[in-house]
DNA sequence: TCTGGGGTCCTAGGACCC
DNA sequence: TCTGGGGTCCTAGGACCC
C-alpha cells in the first residue's frame, strides 16, 4: 500500500510577508492586486475570519475588512522560498511533485523503513518547515493523491462563528477509512470539480462525494465530458492509482495583464505585448526551452475573452519572433470596444537539446536563417502520410524525417538522405 | 462584488490521411 | 464513385486549480 502526503503551506504568501513585516503578525493582512481591478491572492487567518478569501475582489475585501493591511505581493520571494522548501522535502524522498509554489505530493512508500511511519515524517517535516523557514503547513497522508490532499485540507485551520480554530496539523487517512471519508464530503470538495460542475451534478442531486460515486458513470461521462466522467466516478469510489510525478516540466509559458484602464489604441497594445514577449522569451532561454506554438489572448470589457494562436515550423524562444507573431494576430482582432487585458504564451515547449526538428529539405536549406517560420501545418500532414505509410508509432521522428525525404535540421548534426531509413529498400 | 496571473487538461470541429 | 472508421494535428474556447 502507497502512504502518499500532501504537504500544503498555510496562508503561502501571507506567512511569507510576515518573515519580513513581523510587525503585523497577528493582523489581517492581505496580499494581492492592490489597484480597482484587483484580486486577494492569500489572507490571513485574521483577515478570514471577515469573511476575506482568495479570488475575491481587493475591493470587497476592503470594504469587508477596511482595517487589514493591504501588499501588493512579491512573487520572487515566494519562488526562492518554494524552492528551499521543496528541497527540503527533496531530504525526505526524491519522488516529490511540486503542484504549485506552496503544495507538493511526496511518495513516503519506500521511505518508512529509514525514516518511521508517514505519521512521524509528516511530524518530522513540519517542525523542520517550522524551524527553517518559520512557516506553517498541514500534512494529509492517504493510499492516494486525491485523499491525501483532501486530508491536508482536514488538517487545516479553518474559521468557525468568525472564530480562528486552530488544525490537527496532520491527518492521515487509512485504506479502511477510505470510503467513510470521502463519502459524506460535498461534490465541490473535490479536486476538479467547480461551480459549473458542481451545478450540473445538483441537476442529478448529487451532493455529496457519495452521490457522486453512485452515479452511473454514462449519466457522468455525458454530463461532464468523457474524460472527466472517468475519472470523477473512479476517484469518488476510492480508486486513484496516479504516481506521485517528480520532474515533470512545464508545457506553456506566458505573461498576461490586466489594465487598470482599457487600452484602445494599437500601438499602445503593441508596445505591451513587446513587454510582455520579452519577458517570456528570457524566462523561456533561463529555462533552457523553446517553443512551437505562439498564443495571444485578449478581453474585452464585458470580459468576453478571445485568443488566437499560431504554430511556427520551429521552436523558438526569440522575443522578436515572438512579437511579430503576436502583433500579425492582434491586427486581425477588433479592438475598438476597447482592451481590458492582453497576454501573450508560448506552448508546446521542450528542452532546446532534445528537440527533433523536422523540416522539408526544400524549406530547409543551409543557408537559412535559423528563424525563417513556415507554414508547419504542411509538414505535420506529410509526417501523418508517413507514419500511416510506415506503421505509427513504431516509426521515431528521425525514421520519420528521412522515409520522408525529411531532413534532421540540428545546428551542427548530421543530416540523413532518403536510402538510409532503417528497414527500406 | 465586477471578476489577477500563472498554469493544466479537455472538447469539438475542420483538414487531411489511409 | 461513395461511404465509413480510425488516426493526427491544429485552433478556439472553457473548466479548473492555486
Amino acid at each position: 500500500m502507497r502512504s502518499i502526503l500532501h504537504v500544503d503551506m498555510d496562508a503561502f504568501f501571507v506567512s511569507v510577508e510576515l518573515q519580513r513585516r513581523p510587525d503585523l503578525k497577528g493582523q489581517p493582512v492581505v496580499v494581492g492586486g492592490i489597484g480597482d481591478r484587483g484580486v486577494v491572492a492569500a489572507a490571513s487567518y485574521e483577515a478570514r475570519v471577515f469573511g476575506v478569501f482568495s479570488a475575491m475582489p481587493s475591493t470587497r475585501a476592503r470594504r469587508l475588512c477596511p482595517h487589514a493591511v493591504f501588499l501588493p505581493g512579491d512573487h520572487g520571494l515566494y519562488s526562492q522560498v518554494s524552492r528551499r522548501l521543496m528541497a527540503l522535502f527533496a531530504q525526505v524522498t526524491p519522488l516529490v511533485e511540486p503542484l504549485s509554489l506552496d503544495e507538493a505530493f511526496l511518495d513516503v512508500s519506500g521511505a518508512t523503513r529509514l525514516l518511521g511511519p508517514p505519521v512521524a515524517i509528516a511530524h518530522r517535516l513540519r517542525s523542520e518547515v517550522l524551524e527553517t523557514e518559520g512557516l506553517r503547513c498541514s500534512v494529509g497522508i492517504a493510499p492516494s493523491k486525491l485523499v491525501a490532499k483532501l486530508a491536508s485540507q482536514a488538517a487545516k485551520p479553518g474559521i468557525e462563528r468568525r472564530k480562528v480554530v486552530p488544525g490537527e496539523g496532520v491527518t492521515e487517512i487509512l485504506p479502511n477509512d477510505v470510503e467513510s471519508f470521502l463519502r459524506p464530503l460535498p461534490v465541490r470538495a473535490m479536486w476538479g470539480v467547480g461551480p459549473k460542475t458542481a451545478e450540473r451534478l445538483s441537476k442529478f442531486g448529487v451532493r455529496t462525494v457519495g452521490d457522486l460515486a453512485d452515479l452511473p458513470v454514462e449519466i457522468l461521462r455525458t454530463t461532464v465530458g468523457d474524460a472527466n466522467g472517468r475519472h470523477l466516478h473512479a476517484v469518488a469510489n476510492g480508486i486513484d492509482d496516479r504516481p506521485v510525478e517528480p520532474g515533470r516540466s512545464a508545457k506553456s509559458i506566458s505573461h498576461e495583464e490586466t489594465f487598470s484602464r482599457d487600452l484602445v489604441d494599437r500601438a499602445d497594445l503593441r508596445r505591451e505585448l513587446v513587454k510582455m514577449a520579452d519577458s517570456v522569451a528570457s524566462r523561456l532561454r533561463a529555462a533552457s526551452m523553446r517553443g512551437r506554438t505562439i498564443n495571444l489572448k485578449i478581453r474585452y470589457p464585458d470580459f468576453r475573452t478571445v485568443t488566437r494562436s499560431t504554430t511556427l515550423e520551429r521552436a523558438t524562444d526569440s522575443a522578436p519572433t515572438i512579437v511579430r507573431h503576436a502583433v500579425g494576430m492582434l491586427d486581425q482582432l477588433d479592438v475598438a470596444p476597447g482592451i481590458r487585458l492582453i497576454g501573450v504564451g508560448v506552448s508546446q515547449i521542450g528542452d532546446q537539446a532534445s528537440a527533433v526538428q523536422l523540416t522539408f529539405d526544400d524549406v530547409a536549406e543551409p543557408g537559412d536563417e535559423p528563424d525563417t517560420e513556415k507554414d508547419w501545418t504542411a509538414t505535420n500532414r506529410a509526417i501523418d502520410q508517413i507514419r500511416a505509410q510506415f506503421g505509427g508509432s513504431a516509426i521515431g521522428p528521425a525514421a520519420l524525417a528521412t522515409g520522408g525525404r525529411l531532413k534532421r535540421h540540428h545546428p551542427g548534426s548530421q543530416q540523413w538522405g532518403p536510402n538510409e531509413l532503417p528497414g527500406e529498400d
